[in-house]
Formats: C-alpha cells, structure tokens, sequence
DNA sequence: TAAAAATACTCCATAGGTATTTTAT
DNA sequence: ATAAAATACCTATGGAGTATTTTTA
C-alpha cells in the first residue's frame, strides 16, 4: 500500500464512480480501477460493490476510509509540524556546567518554557570536556559553558559575562598565589583563568558562552 | 513523500549508516542517499548531519521520526484491522419493520452488542418497501423483514417465526371475512398473508426473515 | 587507507495512458 | 442507447542498480 493509492481509495468513497475520480485526480479511469484492485488483493477483501451507477463501499472499504482519513490527517499534521515553523516544539537538549546550572540558568530556562510551552526541554548536567562531545555526537542541541569555545562545527554566542571571584582563608597578595599549590581537575577551565589572571596580573571577566551545533545548510 | 520513502527513512534514523541501512531493506547504498535527499527537499529542511561516521538525525528529523512512527503504527492498525478479522467491529446498519423492532428484536441486538461490544450498530426502522431500497443502495447492511424474499442480490434467512391472529369486534366466520372491505397500505404483506389464508381457509404461518446483501465474492 | 556519503550514469518495474469490450439499465 | 467498470496492451516516469568519486578521520 502506497499513500497515492489510499488517495484513490478516498476519492472514490466519496465519488462513487472510477471516471469522475480520475478527474478529480488527474488520472485515467482505467487507473482508478487498477489501483482499487491492487488494494483490494493486498487487503484481500472487497473494498467496493460494482453496481450499474458506480462504486459503493463495502463494510470494510468503510473501515478502510476511516482508517485512511486518520493517516492523511496525521500526514497533514507531519507536513504541517516540518514546514510551517512558527512556534517550535518538540524535544531540546541542553547541556550545563554544574556552576551555570544554578546560578542564572533556572530563570533562563524557565522564561523560555513559558514563551514556547511546546518545547520539551531536558538538561544535562556535565563537566565541560563532556558536554562537547555529546554536542559532537548529536546527543545535546546544544549547552551553556565558559568560553570562548572555538570550533569550526560549533557556533558560540556569549550569554551572560560573571565575575570570577578568589576567596582565601587568610589575607593573601597576587604574588603570594602564585607559589600555592592549587589543586582542581584536569583541564580546569577556572583554573586556565586563574593562571592567565596571575600572568596579567589583574583580574579578568569570565564569560559564559552558548554553545550549539552549527548546521551546514 | 511515499510510505517506501518513509520506511527508508525510519530504518536509516535508527541505523546512522546509508549502507547498513540498503541492506536491511534490500536496497543499494545510493537509493537510500536520493530517496532521503528527495525527503529532505519535499520538507525543505535538512534530516539528518552527514559526518564521517554515518549520518544523524537533525532535530527536525526527529520531529519527522515522531510522526513517522505514529503513521506506521496506525497503518498497522489498519491492516490488522481489514486482515485478521477476529472480532467484528466498525459500523453494522440495519433495517426493520416496525412491528418487528418492537417485539423480538431489542433482545436479539442487546444480545449482539454484547458479545461484540466493538461494532456500533444503527437500527432504521421503516417499512419494507423502503428497507429493501436502502438495502440497494447500500444504506442498510441488513434488515429484518416479513418474508420470504427472494432475490438474487440477496441472501435471506428466517429468524423467527410468528403467528398471525385477526381479530373482530363480534363472532365471525372465515367466509364472512372474504366479504368485507378491508384497509391496508398498499402491498401491505399482512394483506397478502389473509388473501392466501382466505384462499387456503386455514391458518398459516408468518415468517420473519432477515435480508442481507450478498456479497458476490 | 578505510569507511562513509555523494554523484553520474544506466536500467527496468510498474504506474499511468490508449483503445476497446463488457455489463447493466 | 447510455453510462458505468473492466480488460488488453502500450508508454514512460522515476525508483532502484552499477560503478566511481569525494570526503573525513
């Protein structure tokens, strides 16, 4: 069963006659009535009574063209859902840092639920290293984390910019830091700060990023 | 956009790979390239990321996986429903004389409907010229009528049998009936059966038959 | 160099068309 | 005599195949 069949098939319930169809569809007669005999073997029932004035539903054409009108209803509903994007919809996957996670995202996410309430949205919580490699493996739309990130398959925009902050036990002086051990996680992002803070001396801005996948078309 | 297209199109979403795909539904790698490319055309917008892995839905591409699981689960459906007939179900109208549906016939169909709870059925009561018209143009699936009926798009079989009394204000005899004016519609079948009785001078036997169409296949 | 998709072509199955016959009113 | 469906046969579109190229890890 193909879809431009089942057309046929609804045409002519309501038609009632094979060459009024093929004008409405644009086809021949001989068409219709080959394509009604396709199904009718593929179904292996009559789907229509032959009678001098045209062609009536059996019992089951009638249960075929309820389920048929369904099928074009939720075919309208794909095409519909695909082409006409007005409001977006469906399943969004966000990936955060766990700092970003609880600070200013909560609203952020929220106020975005409430302008697109037919957005599905699911948040995954993850160290940076691995929220770039589910945005490379199409496991996340796209995440919040420290930049700037380069990359070629990404695209970045900056979101909110905080203050990066070093809180010490003790009264402490730049200079002193510097020969501190400092413990944190490899590749630690706040850490790569924190060392080209010391470098310049001063403090710095640390910006928040956007990341999502750039799409090639 | 054609079922074949979309079956393509499911198959390849869950493998991620052209060529694994063509030989899970016995297709070349290329096919499934262009029937995808022609999808992607049809609902301008990209399904899937192409990377060096294999390919990957899009999030449009999942919207689309969405619906396209639905459709096959109601084209299931449909198939299930037409192929193994099991349960009947679906619309079931019949027809019937008055006098019957006041009688045996609210037990037969409460009956009916609960042993097939799945089929809607609709009574048309009316008188048997027109039940038989309706039978014709395939507005009654069946009716209930005063027989017997013979014909040969018909197929009828008796369901009860009634006894006919007339009734008189005073005393009378068969042979005085012959002599009296009598008012019925025209064709009535009760007239008919008290003409043949006159004729027979006895009682007879009523009938009821039920007419379905018969199915020439 | 592998393993994937894309491209450029060729082929063929079958949807669709033409012409005619059959059927029932 | 008309109006419908069915049949036999033909045509051609586009789906599917072959062979090759391109791309990226």
């Amino acid at each position: 069963m193909e879809l431009k069949d089942l057309r046929i098939f609804v045409t002519l319930a309501y038609e009632e006659n094979t060459t009024k169809t093929a004008e409405v569809l644009n086809y021949v007669q001989s068409n219709i009535t080959a394509r009604i005999k396709k199904l009718e073997e593929e179904f292996q029932t009559p789907l229509f009574y032959r009678h001098s004035k045209g062609m009536t539903l059996t019992p089951k054409g009638r249960q075929l063209l309820d389920y048929a009108e369904q099928i074009f209803h939720l075919i309208d509903e794909t095409r519909h859902a695909l082409m006409d994007d007005e409001l977006p919809f469906g399943h969004l996957r966000i990936g955060t840092n766990e700092t970003t996670a609880s600070s200013k995202l909560p609203q952020l996410l929220a106020s975005y639920s409430k302008k697109y309430p037919d957005v599905e949205l699911s948040l995954r919580v993850e160290r940076t290293a691995f929220l770039l490699e589910d945005l490379f493996n199409y496991q996340l739309d796209g995440a919040f984390m420290v930049g700037p990130i380069e990359h070629p398959d990404l695209v970045s925009t900056p979101v909110f910019t905080e203050k990066l902050v070093l809180f010490s036990s003790e009264p402490i002086q730049v200079h002193d830091v510097r020969d501190k051990t400092l413990l944190t996680r490899p590749n630690d992002l706040y850490r790569e700060r924190l060392e080209s803070w010391l470098e310049d001396e001063g403090s710095i801005q640390n910006e928040l990023w956007s990341l999502t996948r750039w799409n090639p078309y």
